[in-house]
DNA sequence: ATGTCGTAACGTTTACGA
């Protein structure tokens, strides 16, 4: 089972770009983050017919999540559990039925959280704690599962071409790290990290000041697994070059292959 | 060089979020 995580920036302007990747890649399922619609005015059509279930979890002009799948979907489930006043679309979850074993997928789109300190910096560690929540829940499950998306933290200095030029973002803040790393100490695997031993596996350049050209990127979208989806791991792949094509995201896919 | 995008709106341009 293939599964992909990708940060489009925006589905309108990025439908064609989304479908050629999807035409090519093949994945089995898809969290999208940053759809940018609302769930009326996602694009749900030319999706479908690759063959892909469309699930949505909307709101007007920014954030938003979905989840595509060519394996049929129960329990879709929308919005991080934890505070009913949070109208932030940013969480999206299904159960993936797989030939050999079900997989639990959820889709987050994690806060940013600039600038720090401040209310919005108070909302990403607050939305932190909640998602840690849910991933104790997972855990107690003992099922394949697993947590992808745009985390908005970069765990490591070695996740960062520039480290110092981040030292006081709130994607790298020490607070927002060991937030980070309290979650994959519960008892996750950080899919790249176990596969690949590759410096310079980044998955954003920013737009402005020929990042990409320079490759001054982050490594800020990760996929954390479970114990039972871990044992499952065959690989994980960053496909880079969709960063260099015409109008590209600034985020690129990342993928896992599960046996499942 | 506060440098690029995508989206919304009292829209031919500005504000916001990233």
């Amino acid at each position: 089972m293939k599964i992909a995580t990708f940060n489009i920036n925006g589905i309108k302007a990025r439908l064609g770009a989304l479908t050629d990747w999807l035409e090519e890649a093949r994945p089995d399922v898809v969290v999208l983050q940053e759809i940018k619609s609302v769930d009326e005015g996602f694009p749900r059509e030319p999706i479908e017919d690759l063959g892909y279930t469309v699930e949505t979890h909307g709101q007007k002009g920014f954030n938003g999540v979905a989840i595509l799948s060519r394996l049929p979907l129960e329990d879709v489930r929308r919005g991080l559990p934890g505070d009913d006043s949070d109208e932030q679309a940013r969480w999206i979850e299904a159960l993936v039925v797989g030939d050999q074993t079900a997989v639990r997928v959820c889709g987050l789109y994690l806060p940013n959280g600039n600038p720090a300190p401040g209310p919005k910096y108070d909302y990403k560690l607050a939305w932190m704690e909640r998602l840690r929540d849910r991933a104790r829940d997972l855990l107690a499950e003992e099922e394949p599962a697993i947590m992808a998306g745009d985390y908005n933290v970069i765990p490591q200095p070695e996740d960062c071409a520039d480290p110092k030029a981040w030292a006081d973002d709130a994607l790298f803040l020490p607070e927002t790290r060991a937030a980070f790393q309290r979650i994959v100490n519960l008892g996750f695997t950080d899919a790249l990290r176990a596969t690949t031993a590759a410096p310079e596996t980044y998955t954003f350049w920013d737009y402005q000041r020929g990042a990409w050209e320079r490759n001054n990127g982050i490594r800020i979208d990760h996929l954390l697994l479970t114990p039972q989806a871990a044992d499952r791991l065959n690989g994980c792949t960053i496909d880079s070059a969709v960063r260099g094509r015409e109008k590209p995201s600034d985020h690129v896919p990342v993928w896992i292959e599960l046996d499942a």
